[in-house]
DNA sequence: CGGTCATTTGAGCGGAGTCAAATTGAGTGG
DNA sequence: CCACTCAATTTGACTCCGCTCAAATGACCG
């Protein structure tokens, strides 16, 4: 039951991960499930520990009430997520894909804390670097740069699965879907990727993938 | 957003300070000083501790090769930054003014590492609320917010300087200077703020410049 | 008072958004 | 295996918010 949706985990530190990072304990906690497009938790609620994600992945968002969503990260098998800095959860949590989830709890223990601590800081790197996409690259040089870090994180193969659809992408680039879907089109036409069905892609030219994130 | 981060100096869990965080340890680090716009710290440098800023700003940010620039986060006087994830600097520290910080360093000591990591979440936290400003909100909702988190950062008082140019508003906001700049003109012809001077500004209609936040 | 730099204002452009229609594809049932 | 349905995605046409380029104004300082 480990292997589902893969995942093979060298974590470089040049790849971070997102918000969710790896999580570095033992433990066997019951398995929750989550089915596709289920929540988690939602804002305002009760915090009760760390999620570890054993199988699927999950979304993190921020909604506006006018219904304008920006995805804060997308967490994939292997990755942890859940810290609040409230004791209330800040955003909602969504399972993209049938999920399993572990709950973790954390010890005033040296130990736990320094781990903890140690994804703390990541997950704030990683959310810094995303408002330097955000808010300074173009559309290409943000899809270019997604699917580069997607595909690291899947394990740097040369083809992948996106476990999100083009909406969960386009939220989380800050563009709409029309354009995500425009960028797609242009990369593969100019040959640096190929889309072996809507939700796979496979990597042609990497190195020119990366000149293109700027 | 209503709370774009937020917060007058007492640390209350619901009020979270921006990546920066108020120090919670007394100590008597010596003082180093600042001249305005001049470095802290730079990509790549190792980093050495915390800075807790005892007078003055300090601005942390990105930049891409090819000059375009993003402000991550503005550390008024009380706050503290120079997290890291890893062992050097991600990002340019630089005094926005002249400024004196002290530094610190943690222990292995528990209390110090709890209070670390409060601050890391809370930094982590601040941060994914500026993607969603960053990734879904107009100018006018930016520049509001702005306006917004300021005044409550300095204390909430009905008028406050800004310790940054326009220029550095524009960075962190993901705008152009000539947008806020436009932006500003527009909220003051509303009759929302005042502009005292050019970088003094009078609140007239909090609640109203509260409401354009989304 | 003149010089320099920051900011504002104006005019026009363009990248990404909006709205709408066409196409693809995953299911479902016959 | 095929026909049909419905949702997701793609593509097209057009719009607009924020950007670019440029000039005017204002603030500060020797």
């Amino acid at each position: 039951m480990t292997t589902m949706n893969t995942i093979a985990r060298p974590v470089s530190s040049s790849a971070l991960p997102t918000v969710s990072s790896i999580f570095p304990f033992n433990s066997s906690a019951p398995l929750t499930t989550f089915d596709a497009d289920n929540e988690i938790y939602a804002p305002g609620q009760k915090a009760r520990g760390l999620y570890r994600i054993e199988y699927g992945a999950v979304r993190l968002y921020h909604m506006l009430s006018d219904g304008r969503r920006q995805v804060i990260a997308f967490c994939l098998a292997g990755e942890t997520f859940g810290f609040e800095a409230t004791p209330t959860h800040s955003f909602f949590a969504e399972a993209m894909t049938s999920t399993g989830v572990r709950t973790y709890h954390f010890t005033a223990n040296g130990k736990d804390q320094a781990e903890l601590l140690g994804l703390a800081l990541r997950g704030m790197l990683s959310a810094q670097k995303h408002i330097l996409v955000i808010g300074r690259q173009t559309a290409v040089e943000r899809v270019a740069g997604f699917i580069v870090d997607i595909a690291e994180r899947q394990g740097g193969l040369e083809h992948f699965d996106l476990p999100m659809s083009r909406l969960d992408i386009a939220d989380y680039l800050g563009l709409t879907i029309e354009t995500v879907s425009r960028v797609f089109a242009k990369l593969r036409q100019s040959g640096l990727i190929k889309l072996r069905s809507i939700r796979c892609v496979e990597i042609n030219d990497m190195s020119a993938l990366r000149s293109l994130c700027a």
